[in-house]
DNA sequence: CTGAAATACTCAGTGCCCTGACTAATTCCG
DNA sequence: CGGAATTAGTCAGGGCACTGAGTATTTCAG
């Protein structure tokens, strides 16, 4: 009687966009390895000294619950170490191992791909475009939920 | 060593983009039923004749195993009725209650509100530009998914 | 009319995602 | 120093999302 038109509501495409990716990623990059996994091999390779998790959580935008389980995975796996940090007993600290370095440069290579056809559709403005949109709306989403000290300091 | 820069990898961005909305939607619309449950109320109102499942999932984007999820909450919820067809006893036959009709009658005032406030950030051109970009990416990938019978019937 | 194929749905299993409540360790302050 | 506040991580619980296997019903072909 009363439907909307869900095309025109930017939540229900930002679920269709994430499941056309999954989608693609599985055929594409990995069954093995997911893309919010991957996210997380490449937060921690450049940091050999080592990350705790929290830290992770923030590059990544994943909260504590769910870096938590993923790390646990990815430790099953043996794609990285996790021991207590010596120097602060409440944080541990987070490695890749040799196995997850090697895992990280394969799927790098593949994700490129991947990224090149599920873009494909866009021109190359258009895409420079559709970073540019995203970002932005994801961004100021993100701003609202930490009210974020006042750019004008109270008087 | 070797990480690269996510905010160029549409995937990731996509999921950043859902987070954001998901959090929005709580706060702007309702903590007890969420986008896709709304989005299942909405493709189910316009058909008082009833529809199945599999129907319900096409137009909303859903498997048939989460369908079935969503659908048994909305009944326990009881937003929803769901009777066996008596034409085809495969399917279920899917009817909003009035309490069902009355939460979406609400939410859809809500969410355009929260529409709004997501979207701000862009102007109402790039808001255009924004759908059918998403829009875009998220058909192709979509069609990869059905080899869709070629174009050219086959000789 | 009867067995094979197709269709609608269910179930088990895996993974992502969040909140709220809790534990353990550290830091800060009186 | 010693208790309070802060910080890192865990755990329980709810919901979304997919695949693969299985059940029931209908349809279709011979």
């Amino acid at each position: 009687m009363a439907a909307v038109d869900l095309a025109t509501h930017p939540g229900h495409l930002a679920r269709r966009l994430q499941q056309a990716h999954y989608l693609l990623w599985n055929t594409m990059v990995s069954e093995e390895i997911t893309s919010p996994q991957f996210a997380v091999l490449n937060a921690i390779i450049s940091e050999p000294a080592g990350l705790d998790q929290r830290t992770v959580g923030e590059k990544v935008g994943l909260d504590r619950s769910t870096i938590a389980e993923v790390i646990s995975r990815l430790g099953r796996r043996g794609l990285l170490d996790k021991v207590r940090d010596p120097q602060d007993g409440r944080r541990s600290l987070l490695r890749l191992t040799d196995e997850g370095t090697r895992t990280h440069r394969k799927l790098t290579v593949r994700t490129a791909r991947m990224n090149q056809v599920f873009l494909a559709p866009l021109s190359a403005e258009e895409q420079v475009l559709f970073f540019d949109l995203i970002g932005r709306v994801a961004d100021a989403a993100e701003g609202l939920r930490n009210p974020a000290e006042p750019v004008a300091a109270p008087r």
